[in-house]
DNA sequence: TGTACATCAGTGAACGCGCGTTCACTGATGTAC
DNA sequence: TGTACATCAGTGAACGCGCGTTCACTGATGTAC
């Protein structure tokens, strides 16, 4: 009785299993969303696909070959989120308007993201690897840009606006995706975790706030 | 030929040890420090003391047991680092000075032990807890404060000083750790990683500065 | 339309790994008298 | 000062765990002729 009843029962009349590689994916999915990185585990996600443990030696070189797909799927929901952010921004704004509200926005979908879906937060950020030069369109979202990508568009478009002097771009992505990871970290592992939710809602834009004048000061 | 060449050949005359959970504890913090908590494994910090695997449950109930030790002498060299910066504060500054420059320590002394003892920073931050309400000693560097009360002084004095709004106090510390925690990850972990040591110098002020500034603007 | 055969997805069985932890023990120490 | 005994630090041997991974295999599919 190791299987979760939430697992379905693996049932298949076919030999052929028809679309392994997805299902492991999707199950890797699953584990990592509830149990982070440490949670995607080769045995438990051919289990649930309903097929035998060698069977993913088909699809997937190894466990880490898993687990950097999985990887690039949460990078891509993450940048999803942040995309879900921009959307939901006012059309009719002055471009200065818009350019400081695609930065909230970027900073708003990490946040949201991070407390929403932690496991694949988590999971997107076990591993160090270079987000930004990396094409790999599986890390995108439906903009065709990565989490990182978003977050420079919204900085160009700061420069762009002319709210943010040229020499002051470079690097800038750092101080921003910083202040705003630290403080996603503090929320699901940090002191702020027992309370996240409301402390996301209290702190959140305060920090965001910081960051605009940070940029905006000279 | 498992064992390290680093690791000096355990000899002993005595069929007690002496001290063995102070050496228990010192091979978890030399583990540690090379490789992170998951580093920290109990047969190999017997192995280093030169004692049988079993002798360590006569110093720590479980191996959860000695990494909450680690970490409490991790957090402790952490509080040490800040407090090494505060220390080298100049003497002769305005309480404005001084209460600017406390923060821009405790700041900078934090990163630097992020990038100096990165292993012993990972493990200090492994597991949640409450620093905030933690009065354990052994946590605390030498003038008796942790590291998050150490910040906590430090954005008190600020107040004191005239420089921080009282209303805007609570929740300062969050805002400043997160934005100094996320640097630090980005730091060993994140995009800056390969350059860490140049990219701190630059972007750590520049960082430090955005918090100073976010702080002080109503 | 039918047959031969290459291809390859999934199977069955088995390894070794190194750990944390438990049990019953033995050896040294220090205290009571 | 010497002896008996409680205490407890360290020993020896062994477990089970669950994983990732390898090997030689078998069953189904689809393509060439």
């Amino acid at each position: 009785m190791t299987r979760l009843a939430a697992s379905p029962p693996p049932t298949r009349t076919t030999y052929r299993h028809g679309d392994l590689r997805r299902a492991l994916l999707e199950a890797g999915i699953d584990l990592a969303r509830h149990g982070g990185p440490d949670a995607i585990v080769l045995r438990e996600a051919t289990r649930r696909a309903g097929v035998v443990p060698n069977a993913a030696y088909r699809h997937f070189a190894n466990r880490q070959d898993l687990l950097q797909a999985v990887r690039a799927a949460a990078l891509s929901s993450l940048a999803m989120a942040m995309e879900a952010e921009l959307a939901a921004l006012p059309a009719d704004a002055s471009p200065t308007e818009r350019a400081r509200g695609s930065l909230r926005a970027v900073g708003t979908g990490y946040l949201r993201f991070a407390l929403e879906e932690t496991g694949l937060f988590r999971t997107a950020f076990s591993v160090p690897d270079d987000v930004e030069s990396d094409t790999d369109p599986a890390k995108a979202g439906n903009s065709g840009m990565n989490p990182f990508e978003l977050l420079g568009a919204a900085l160009d478009s700061w420069v762009d606006a002319g709210i943010l002097p040229a020499q002051r771009r470079p690097g800038a992505e750092y101080i921003a995706w910083a202040a705003v990871h630290g403080l996603a970290i503090m929320l699901i592992d940090g002191p702020l975790r027992s309370h996240a939710r409301e402390q996301a809602a209290q702190i959140g834009p305060r920090l965001l706030e910081m960051v605009e004048k940070g940029l905006l000061a000279g």
